[in-house]
RNA sequence: GGGGGCGUAGCUCAGUUGGGAGAGCGCUGCGUUCGCAAUGCAGAGGUCGAGGGUUCGACUCCCUUCGCCUCCA
């Protein structure tokens, strides 16, 4: 056994020969050059594979974490008989994100959490695309600073080059960012050489100094002289680039735009094996503030900052050897998941290989975006996630899987991420059932679509190719990707026009709209400034109203020192050193109230928070209001009352939710607003009314037992350790108020509760009604209002009751049936009488017309009959007399209108209904037009309606002589 | 936010310069059959997404609006 074994400490010499000695035998005598999983032992064989060659196969241990692995080759100097075992230390990605943060922790960097992906409070993203976009505040100097060094590892999605996803080795959409910032603490100089350290230490990553390069600005001789002089990187391994390469953001100096830029540095690493370096870490020095356009328009900083960002998945895969991104511990499997859900063996060079890679992908940056609300639709994340589903369900519906499959690679997408993320787990279901339900609308909308493709194709028959037009308009009604339309097109023995295709994909982007997003990456607003003076303090869990003073005012977006305009229109904003006021967040509302002092009133329709200020929305209806000037602020006590009810009755309709349904039932959203609530869960199908009803019971026995409601201020480690629950994609801060009721609910919540669950006095459900796909809500009624609800329900039944005649609310329903088909009766009758009416009169009209060679012309005034009675009026006749020309008139809601009708065979004689309609209708000042057999008309003035048909029958007279 | 498409019976849809609201499947009843399947006959079921306009008359044309599908940002 080679020496390494026991040197890792592992041990396990015994395990290895257990394992194979029973088969040596068998690998002595393989002739085969190519080594493959077929050919090792039964246990080996189901070991996870993190990479094959011709002859090399590296497994991973069950038992060791993942942290070490085994390699097992052929030996080619033995004519290919001979198998070699020796272990491989390969470091696993777990391994490097850990020894990353550790590294940087040891420097004095904070170590915080990943921030969500999809980050709410930011307008100028959609999804978190670096690491450093949750700490654009710190670096624009806004808001105190509580550390001011920092490392993490960010879960990011970017969605810019999805086309290069699983074609080239790094490219994905959701990918993990390894990142440590400075806020004006270290420089350059630190930055440099503890980014070298970390790689080149044995203790740390141990890479192999000689293969590692570096890139910095052209001018920035400050980088070059710490890696040459310090680093001692050698000049010729050091490349100076220009602003499009080595700055942040890219050619700004002379493009823009405008704010925080600086100089970077890249270190490149090529990997044994590999012919092309690969950037694996980059060093952002952001020391100017741009102004305007060159020459001198880089203002150094005052405070410098450092901004750094290493791929985790793109350095795992140079430490583990291998040649893609898509090859290293965590990912492979999910490639191998994805091949599997196909029914196909996944290997990278395989023709599937790429389509395995991209729905492993797509599916990964999916199971988070949807694990933190998202949901596959039209627009903004929500598209984005759709867009991903779409292209990945795509990619399995060309390689022949015409079923939902993408949900199914959930679980394995969820094992290779649990470890630095465990809350995926816990939302596992539902984002699958998500996931699931979007790949069935995918299916059926390709259905719906291929009967158009159908009709495109027996269009482009002629020439054998298919429009770009067409290509496109299939893409943007029925959303074919065009690799879709075009392996339809092939199997059809068609070609598709791409030339035109990308033509009218251009012009669709051009109308469809741009610049929807506000572009200033690191730009301060008119709040922002406020913010820097520091937050508001809030009061409210304790008091309903304070000595507050003014620090701010804000009006029209701007900030104002004072403002007298009693009576404006647009609301102002206030805000105050101090508030009782609650600000909208958590989906609990704003406080109203009133902000009084030294002749001032001001009325509060509205309190928001943005950050750690609140601001106070509202009206001036006296005085003036200045800032500095001291105030009372006060929170309409009655509505904060009811709006206390509403919240501590959602945490116990979360309760009774997951009691009766299951833990699936996470939230995803709620609002609470006075003595009304609605809360959204994840859940797929509608509820039955037992189950409201079971819900109902159990919210109301909750508020009967009068359990107490506390509330403490915890770490949120502590938190989340008492089982606390949380919302998925909500930013926590470090410190959380956990609100507990009774033995039954702990949930993280900065919302304001009651003190006892009696409280609530009375809960009422409404509702269940779907939002989204996978996603209900419920809404309920709390104490005065569902009182209320109950009594105008009561009042109701009783008015209907007296409407419809009966003494009882329990007979309406059978009086409303009686009422129904005593309606339809009577409807039936006056039907039957009418047409009674007309049988009577066929005859004698027809025998009293005027007769022209055996054509009759018939004309009538009827009374009391409607268009749809004149028609059929008009066909008896026509039925009767087999050879006639007829025109009625009737005067309907009071306007005359006229019915012409002509048999068939004096159509053929030139006879024609609207004819004899349109000069007959110019009588009644109207006019009026139809089909040679049957025409109508309508007009004004119902006293000429006898002229009228004598008009009508000299048409007919004249037309039967000729 | 914008572009394209679509809203007609319970379901899938047809409806041709604006002039009688239809088909298939399903449903109900009756018949053939021991029963099922099959089939014959009869029947119920529609504010033609909503509102406004043009017109004598709108499912149809115009405007507005809501909902669904889809694409782009």
């Amino acid at each position: 056994m080679p020496e390494k074994f026991s040197q890792h400490g592992f041990g396990e010499a015994d395990w290895l020969k257990s394992l194979f000695a029973p088969q040596t035998e068998r690998f002595r005598d393989s002739r085969e050059r190519t080594l493959n999983r077929s050919r090792c032992p039964n246990e080996a064989r189901k070991l996870p594979l993190l990479t094959q060659t011709a002859r090399s196969l590296t497994l991973r241990r069950p038992d060791t974490s993942g942290a070490c692995s085994l390699r097992l080759s052929v030996s080619r100097h033995r004519h290919h008989k001979y198998l070699e075992r020796r272990d491989l230390r390969v470091m696993q990605t777990n391994e490097l994100r850990e020894k990353y943060l550790a590294f940087f922790e040891s420097k004095g960097c904070v170590r915080r959490p990943s921030d969500v992906l999809i980050p709410k409070d930011d307008p100028t993203v959609l999804f978190t695309p670096a690491g450093m976009n949750q700490f654009k505040n710190q670096f624009l100097g806004i808001g105190p600073l509580e550390f001011t060094k920092a490392t993490t590892s960010q879960k990011c999605l970017r969605t810019g080059d999805i086309g290069n996803v699983g074609v080239t080795a790094y490219h994905h959409t959701f990918f993990e960012m390894l990142g440590n910032f400075s806020f004006g603490d270290y420089f350059k100089r630190e930055a440099i050489h503890w980014a070298w350290e970390f790689l080149t230490t044995k203790q740390w990553l141990g890479l192999d100094p000689e293969r590692l390069t570096i890139t910095v600005y052209l001018d920035d001789d400050e980088a070059f002289g710490i890696w040459n002089n310090e680093v001692k990187v050698p000049a010729s391994r050091i490349t100076r680039c220009d602003e499009s390469e080595n700055f942040w953001p890219a050619s700004s100096p002379s493009q823009g735009p405008d704010g925080v830029c600086g100089p970077c540095s890249e270190i490149y690493y090529l990997a044994p094996g590999a012919t092309k370096s690969v950037e694996i870490w980059n060093l952002v020095f952001t020391q100017f503030n741009r102004v305007g356009n060159p020459p001198n328009n880089l203002h150094p900083l005052p405070k410098k900052n450092i901004d750094t960002g290493m791929g985790l998945e793109r350095t795992a895969s140079c430490l583990q050897g291998v040649l893609s991104n898509f090859e290293i511990d965590i990912l492979k499997p999910m490639c191998l998941a994805a091949g599997d859900s196909l029914g196909l063996k996944y290997e990278y060079a395989a023709a599937h290989g790429r389509a395995c890679r991209r729905i492993a992908d797509h599916v990964r940056a999916c199971t988070f975006a949807i694990h933190e609300g998202a949901i596959p639709g039209p627009d903004k994340a929500n598209y984005i996630v759709r867009l991903l589903l779409r292209r990945a369900a795509m990619e399995g519906y060309l390689l022949g899987r015409k079923t939902p499959f993408l949900h199914g690679l959930v679980p394995a997408i969820v094992e290779g991420m649990k470890a630095q993320y465990p809350e995926i787990t816990q939302t596992m279901k539902s984002v699958s059932d998500v996931i699931k339900a979007e790949e069935e609308q995918f299916l059926d909308v390709v259905d719906r679509g291929l009967p158009r493709f159908e009709k495109l194709a027996q269009r482009a028959k002629s020439n054998g190719v298919i429009s770009g037009e067409d290509a496109f308009d299939l893409h943007q009604s029925y959303g074919f990707l065009i690799e879709l339309t075009q392996t339809l097109a092939e199997q059809a023995g068609l070609s598709i026009d791409r030339d035109g295709y990308e033509k009218a994909k251009k012009r669709h982007e051009l109308v469809s709209g741009s610049g929807a997003f506000a572009d200033s990456v690191m730009s301060a607003g008119p709040i922002d400034s406020l913010k820097q003076k520091g937050g508001t303090k809030f009061l409210g869990y304790d008091s309903l109203s304070s000595a507050s003073k003014v620090v701010g005012i804000i009006s029209n977006k701007e900030l104002v020192s004072e403002f007298s305009a009693v009576g404006h229109d647009a609301p102002i904003g206030v805000a105050l050193d101090q508030t009782p006021f609650y600000g909208e967040s958590g989906g609990q509302v704003g406080d109203t109230g009133s902000l009084i002092g030294n002749g001032v009133e001001f009325t509060v329709i509205d309190t928001q928070k943005d950050g750690e200020l609140w601001i106070h929305v509202g009206h001036l209806k006296k005085g003036k209001l200045s800032v500095g000037q001291s105030v009372t602020a006060s929170v309409d006590a009655d509505r904060r009352s009811g709006i206390r009810r509403a919240h501590s009755a959602t945490h116990m309709l979360h309760h009774a939710l997951r009691t009766h349904l299951d833990e699936n039932a996470t939230q995803r959203g709620s609002k609470v607003d006075q003595d009304q609530m609605r809360f959204d869960f994840s859940w797929p199908t509608s509820l039955t009314s037992e189950q409201l009803t079971r819900i109902e019971d159990t919210i109301n026995e909750k508020i009967a037992s009068g359990s107490t409601i506390t509330t403490e201020l915890l770490n949120i480690e502590d938190a989340r350790a008492k089982g606390a629950m949380a919302l998925f994609g909500e930013k926590y801060p470090d410190r959380v108020r956990v609100v507990s009721m009774g033995d039954f609910s702990i949930e993280l919540c900065g919302g304001t509760h009651l003190s006892n669950s009696g409280q609530v006095g009375l809960c009422k459900v409404l509702s269940d009604e779907p939002v989204a796909k996978g996603i209900r809500r419920i809404s309920c009624l709390t104490g005065p209002k569902a009182l209320q609800r109950l009594r105008d329900t009561e009042s109701l039944l009783k008015e209907v009751a007296q409407a419809v005649k009966v003494p009882n609310a329990e007979d309406i329903v059978r009086r409303v049936n009686q009422l129904q088909d005593e309606l339809r009766d009577a409807k039936k009758e006056l039907a039957k009488h009418a047409s009674a009416n007309i049988a009577g009169l066929v005859d004698d009209l027809v025998a009293k017309a005027e007769d022209i060679n055996g054509a009759k012309i018939i004309t009538h005034l009827a009374e009391g009959l409607d268009r749809d009675a004149l028609r059929e009026f008009a066909d008896k006749l026509r039925g009767k007399a087999k050879s006639a020309a007829v025109l009625l008139g009737a005067v309907v809601d009071g306007k005359p209108c006229l019915l012409a009708a002509v048999t068939k065979d004096l159509n053929d004689k030139g006879v024609k209904a609207g004819d004899c309609v349109r000069d007959a209708a110019k009588v009644i000042g109207g006019g009026g037009g139809g089909r040679p057999d049957l025409a109508e008309a309508g007009g004004k003035d119902a006293t000429k309606l006898p002229d009228a048909l004598t008009t009508g029958a000299a048409v007919y007279r004249k037309a039967l002589a000729k």
